[in-house]
Parts: structure tokens; C-alpha cells; sequence
DNA sequence: TAGAAAATGATTGACATCTAACAGTAATTG
DNA sequence: CAATTACTGTTAGATGTCAATCATTTTCTA
């Protein structure tokens, strides 16, 4: 549905960028609501979910640091989402030789688990979401984002 | 950038659908960061402004629930960010002769005076970011962003 | 039409994330 | 090698979100 429509608005919206930054804004919420609607069942939020996949894909010693870098998230953020993560046992903070300041995190034998029965549950999802995209329109779609992101870059 | 350079990934991502969705929430953490760090100058939250703008806008009483709706934000959520705005004295809660459970929300003169600074920067801002995209281009993203959350809406 | 049930509007409390400031550690540099 | 600078992770305080709740209004029904 259209915006002018969703939002109700007392007069449409006359300007056209406007109107795509409010879509993309829009769009992700709701795709983040859904998700996120499906991690809970799990007992999970969307960042700790985030975390697990992260850590399952990684193929070398990943920090805390590097976790927020790859989740665009503090490393404030990361630390109280560890903290949660670490008290059910689903990821583990190791200390590293020669480098007291840094921590090596990784899944557990439990994290594994309970990623391998929650991720085929949210592909699912995502190819429901983009059904009707084929992959030359999901490329088409990801080069308009990049490009945003490029321009957005610029900015302050 | 792509997002596999970007997130300087172990392993290149192979699902595109995937690849999409994670473009599509990643742009909007961006622009929405960008806009935030301008709305910070003037001493306002993202949501703060969201609800300024709306306001501006309306052109009949509108309540916290219209607000709400119109923002997709719970109400809860519009409670305290209203409470923060009328601490500031940029907005104020008018009570309903004929209905004691609503208010109708309005914008203060001074509330009205910081949005006319605020929002010229802000459209500048966005027509930034989109300046490589003319009018049907936006409307191709738009309207693939439309289909998108129309899938999304099923799930659950 | 009176009374109960359902629906609606807003708030409260628990929790998650952010920014900013901090403490500890490592790297750089003169 | 001492002093400065940069980096990592944590904490504190503010804000925003959701689930549950309270208060009021509307609808239903006997």
C-alpha cells in the first residue's frame, strides 16, 4: 500500500525523495518487527539473534569491536547484549593472550543449536518477503541502496 | 560500497534475497543515524522531530493514537516522547470537552518556530541523498519497497 | 434501558539501545 | 624509555519500545 494511504495523510505528500526515504525507513521497521516477532518465540531479540548469525558465518577470531562494527552497533551495545547472551550460555567471551584489553567471542554448543533451528525459520521469511523478486531485481534493488548509502555517506 | 566489502565479510553472502533485506534495514540505520545527528543541534530526537513534523502537517485534531498510527509507533512510545516535547514546551496535550480518555496534540509557537529551522536542513539532507535519483527512479524504488511490505504484512 | 462486556486511549514498568565519560591496555613517537 | 595517543570494553544516564494495566467510553444484551 501506498503511504499517502497507510498514513492516512490529510494531504499526500508532494515530495517525491521524501516520500522513498520514509518508504526505505518504513520498510525496514516493518521487516525488523517481523523478525523480530519470530526471534522471540525463541526467547530471543533481534540483536541477539543478530550476534548468533554473525558469530555462525565468521571464519576467524571476531572481538567485540568487530561485532559492532559488522552490526553498525555500539560497542556499548554489544556489551549488554553479550551479557544477556553469556547468562543463558549461548556464546562465550575468551580471553586472549597477549592482548588483555580484547575478548575473543564465540558460539556455544548451545548457541549453535538453537541458531540452526531459528535461521531456516527466518530465511523462510526473507523469501517470502522478496517472492516476487527474482534475482535480477533483488540486485537492482541492492545497487539503488548502495548508492543511497554512498550519497548518505557524505553527509554532517 | 557492497555490503560484503562493507561488513568485510569471511564469506561473500550467497542468498541475494538475504543480501536485499539486510540493504534494505542497513540504509535506513543510516539515513535514520544521519538525521538523528542533525536533529542533535537542535536538541531534538529522531522521534521528537517525527512528531513535530507530523504535527505541522495535520490539518484537523489529531491524538496520541493518530500520532501513533501515522509514525507506527506504539502509544506507549508517543507518551513519553510527548512528555519530553511538553517539557520543552514545543507541544501541548489540549484536553477533549466530551471525551476525558483523549487528548488533541498540537504544536506551541515555539514548537512551530524550532520545525521551520530544522526542517529546510532536513529536506536539503534528504535530497542529498537521493540526488542521483529523478522522479521515476524514486517511484521504482517506492513501489518495489510498496510489494515488499505488502509480502510482509502475511506473515505471523 | 440498565448493567455487563468489549473496545479504546493513555500510562506504567521492565528492558534494550544510544551517547558520553571512564579505566585499563597497547601502540606510537620523540 | 617516557610520554602521548589510540583502542577495547564497561558503566551511567537518557530515551524509546513493548507488554501489561488502568481509566473511560461504547456496544451488546437481557
Amino acid at each position: 500500500m501506498s503511504l499517502n494511504k497507510e498514513l492516512d495523510l490529510d494531504r499526500p505528500m508532494r515530495d517525491t525523495k521524501h516520500e522513498a526515504v520514509l518508504n526505505i525507513v518504513r520498510t525496514a521497521t516493518m521487516v525488523s518487527q517481523k523478525g523480530a516477532t519470530l526471534f522471540r518465540k525463541y526467547g530471543l531479540t533481534e540483536a541477539q539473534f543478530n550476534v548468533l548469525f554473525a558469530l555462525k558465518y565468521k571464519e576467524r577470531h571476531w572481538t567485540q569491536s568487530d561485532l559492532g562494527r559488522r552490526l553498525v552497533v555500539t560497542r556499548a551495545s554489544i556489551t549488554s547484549v553479550l551479557d544477556k547472551l553469556e547468562e543463558k550460555e549461548l556464546v562465550k567471551r575468551n580471553e586472549v593472550v597477549g592482548n588483555r584489553r580484547i575478548y575473543h567471542v564465540d558460539l556455544t554448543e548451545s548457541g549453535r543449536t538453537l541458531l540452526d533451528e531459528v535461521e531456516p525459520l527466518y530465511r523462510k521469511d526473507i523469501h517470502h518477503v522478496l517472492r516476487d523478486f527474482d534475482d535480477k531485481a533483488c540486485r537492482a534493488l541492492i545497487a539503488s541502496l548502495e548508492q543511497i548509502r554512498e550519497e548518505a555517506e557524505q553527509l554532517d
